[in-house]
DNA sequence: TAACCCATGTAACCTGTTACATGATTAA
DNA sequence: TTAATCATGTAACAGGTTACATGGGTTA
């Protein structure tokens, strides 16, 4: 039921079309929740026919229409409830970790390349992160409410990247000695 | 894809019955790939089936009988063409950052007691890595190879945990001023 | 003129969750 | 005698992935 609360939780935000939603959903809430285009776009319907969104059509020359969709009442009174009933803490999942478990079974280098491989990519997510994260420790008091909220998560990926990151160079350490 | 190749990694290990993998998808390999047991059931008779598991039937007196299954070289072979196969960077899923996202919509110390439920938590599990960890760093010397990749999935859980546990102080300071 | 961006969707399939179902043994 | 552990499954449903489909406008 979370990637219903995890739209909810961007639309309100502000308004967001579908295509919008998608991209948004491959950058800063992408980063603890990502979807496909496919999955959004049906998630929106749903989330229309049950009442907790409203849709605008936007006609736009030069371009495809788009429909903006908005939390309403309902919607918002939904999404407080799901955030006030308590949530387990989620297992992680993670191929690269199955994929080392089991590591013994190939050539060492195959998986030190990859390991290097996410690596980079977790560099640059970090870097990112890192960034954007300025912006707001920069103006820390003079943050709104939702900013504060949005500061903290973006601090989450922070952390979690910087984790990967110590990892990386203890794992290496462990299998090159 | 992956659950298939957990169990086959779970199984290299040495043969678990699905019961025994089920409590142990609750456990060590369980830490960054969960599942249960009813999809394990599921993908081992799957498994079975296309011939990358053998079965045995254990009779046992006082106790339920059991099928213990078992790698054989097609299902190795599987498993090394997975592992060599690059994998992407895995998106991360986690609820209370949604929740977090929009927790301006809520009561803070609501969202301040589920933190601090969720802190409890990590904390329980980095304790439980991190006696696990001492067995093998005892003696790093020692270890089988098979045993060091098993080690190094386990640093990737501690500094997870660790991460999670310096984020959690953060967020409160930052929620709380 | 080819590739990419904007914008929306359908269909088939695979994965994961929840609920139900059985039945013997063992420990409190 | 109640609950937990051992042991295996089925069925229905929800959630997520992959492939397919369309079509105008913009940039290289």
């Amino acid at each position: 039921m979370a990637l219903s609360h995890a739209i909810l939780a961007a639309l309100m935000d502000r308004p967001h079309s579908g295509y919008d939603l998608a991209k948004r959903f491959d950058g800063s809430v992408g980063f603890f929740w990502h979807a496909s285009h496919q999955q959004i776009y049906r998630e929106l319907s749903k989330l229309e026919q049950v009442g907790l969104l409203n849709a605008e059509c936007i006609e736009q020359d030069g371009r495809p229409n788009k429909k903006l969709y908005s939390v309403n009442e309902s919607g918002r009174q939904a999404l407080q409830d799901w955030i006030e009933t308590p949530s387990k803490v989620m297992a992680l999942k993670d191929e690269l970790l199955v994929k080392l478990f089991a590591g013994y079974v190939v050539p060492k280098d195959i998986l030190l390349k990859e390991i290097k491989h996410h690596y980079r990519q977790h560099r640059t997510h970090l870097d990112t992160y890192q960034a954007e994260a300025q912006l707001y420790s920069q103006n820390l008091h003079q943050l709104s409410e939702a900013q504060k909220f949005q500061y903290a998560t973006l601090r989450a990926g922070i952390h979690y990247e910087t984790a990967r990151l110590a990892w990386f160079e203890d794992v290496l350490k462990l299998l090159i000695y």
